[in-house]
DNA sequence: GCTATTCCTACTGTATTAGTAGGATATTAT
DNA sequence: ATAATATCCTACTAATACAGTAGGAATAGC
């Protein structure tokens, strides 16, 4: 079970946003340099982040991008939902008609016991968070 | 993040296994009906159970697969291991020299503490946890 | 008008997944 | 012996997803 270089890079890309918070727009060329991303592809991550409503672009020179919204208000979780879909490590858990042994599957069972952990890490962590982590590693 | 068809299948046929232990060997044939698996496909995935030494074969006619080890000894997170291959969320988790900016990345550590709270749960569990409460439930 | 930037859409090579297919090999029963 | 019943082994295949690449259009600042 690997993560999507989608989901890793896209993941970086915003935390570089959230870093430069209230310092104005930050450009993909910028980013790509940072973390090694190919610009082109991570113009379709960003495209990806902004319909999902994370970010907003400036066009034009001088351009780039910000958050849409405070870093402290932006859950790893939904950013994570917006690349790699929804964390539904099978199908009969959110789906429960999708298998006729769903209610007695002892199986499902642990599926959907993996996939709630990985849902409450993830929705407990906010952008914020990673810069305050990031900024304590610095020092 | 989705889980592979062999991992899903290959945990039922081997709960299968576990339910029949110490009655003699089941049939792919017999688990490819219960669990409406392809024979074929089926076939493949035991191999895998039987290479990881979860399982052993007895061939020829009243032949079949009995488990290896009693079912209390057989975690969960082994079987997903043979199958899914190792739980890494992220190449740099495993191996850190992956990329220079892995002792102090900080999505890195949100990836591996994902990592280990899967890890956690699945070796929590043995097949004798399941085949338990598959029989609570049957009550 | 020139430059810098995002935006949009299509294409491509590679790998993985989820099987299918066909027969070889081993064991039991008759 | 022979037939029947199993596992075992290897190769093939269609479909899909992934990780980019490519080229240019639209927009804004100077």
């Amino acid at each position: 079970m690997k993560l999507s270089s989608r989901t890793r890079y896209g993941m970086r890309a915003i935390l570089e946003l959230a870093e430069n918070h209230g310092e104005g727009p930050v450009q993909i060329k910028t980013i790509a340099q940072r973390q090694d991303i190919s610009v082109k592809y991570l113009e379709q991550l960003m495209a990806v982040l902004k319909s999902a409503g994370f970010v907003k672009s400036i066009r034009g020179s001088k351009g780039g991008y910000i958050l849409a919204k405070p870093p402290n208000q932006i859950k790893l979780g939904d950013v994570f939902n917006a690349f790699e879909g929804p964390v539904a490590t099978v199908e009969c858990v959110e789906n429960e008609s999708y298998c006729a042994r769903a209610a007695d599957c002892v199986t499902r069972q642990v599926w959907a016991q993996v996939q709630e952990a990985i849902e409450n890490i993830l929705q407990s962590i906010t952008l914020q968070d990673l810069v305050d982590r990031a900024k304590d590693k610095k020092v």
